[in-house]
DNA sequence: TTATTTGCAAATCATTTGCCCGAAG
DNA sequence: CTTCGGGCAAATGATTTGCAAATAA
């Protein structure tokens, strides 16, 4: 029962054309360019949609907005504290981190979220 | 040049007195205990200075308002999705990942912030 | 037709700020 | 004294919501 609609497909195409872990923000700059009057109210709700269904993730670096990612495999991010800008980092998943805290804690771990932090390769120069 | 206050001496008490990882709200009602007519602008204003002094961290958890915590010492935790709460986990920091990311990707890596997910023991139940 | 979705504006919610007063050094 | 910290209320910024009109099924 989830209408398709052409500001859901502009949304997705956007976000799955990208690597850059837009915000809701730029991706509502974007999406004017094909719907000049489509309202932010817009994009948020159907980010929550297509996160809700598994179509995108959301991250929360804890730094102002949440920034999207079209990329739903589990994979772990670089922020870099001086430009803002986020990396992905191409490093395995470790599952047996989950299953050690499980044993170790007795709660049921269902995944885990890594951020690493530093100065990125351009801001170190 | 950072003068001492009652108010602030009360909000790093509760702090360090408590392993809850409690959010501002959990401390201005503590603290108004000591201090009735404490302002939450109060409590907001000092945990940041008190953060950018290195003596709590703040958690960031992705859910609604930030967490604080009185443990400075570097430790990850793990977020009940079903209750929220937040658990300290006794797991040794692993530094050595920072290294392998920073060869791999070429930035500088300060630190990582890890954070498990499930469901916790109690709720599990 | 009729259930969803949209655009708009107003509402939330956590956090921050401006301002003027009281307290610390 | 004189500067910094506090209380209060108003401002902010990101995100959400109510609602009537528009649109997909």
């Amino acid at each position: 029962m989830m209408k398709r609609s052409k500001q859901k497909e502009v949304i997705l195409r956007i976000i799955k054309s990208t690597s850059s872990h837009p915000t809701a923000d730029w991706i509502y700059e974007q999406a004017r360019k094909e719907i000049p009057n489509i309202s932010l109210a817009t994009i948020y709700r159907n980010l929550k949609l297509m996160k809700d269904n598994g179509e995108l993730l959301e991250l929360d670096l804890g730094v102002g907005q949440s920034h999207y990612d079209g990329n739903v495999t589990n994979h772990y991010h670089f922020r870099c504290d001086k430009c803002g800008q986020i990396f992905d980092i191409d490093q395995p998943v470790d599952k047996a981190i989950d299953v050690s805290v499980a044993r170790q804690t007795g709660h049921e771990v269902t995944h885990h979220v890594l951020k690493f932090r530093g100065i990125c390769k351009r801001c170190k120069k």
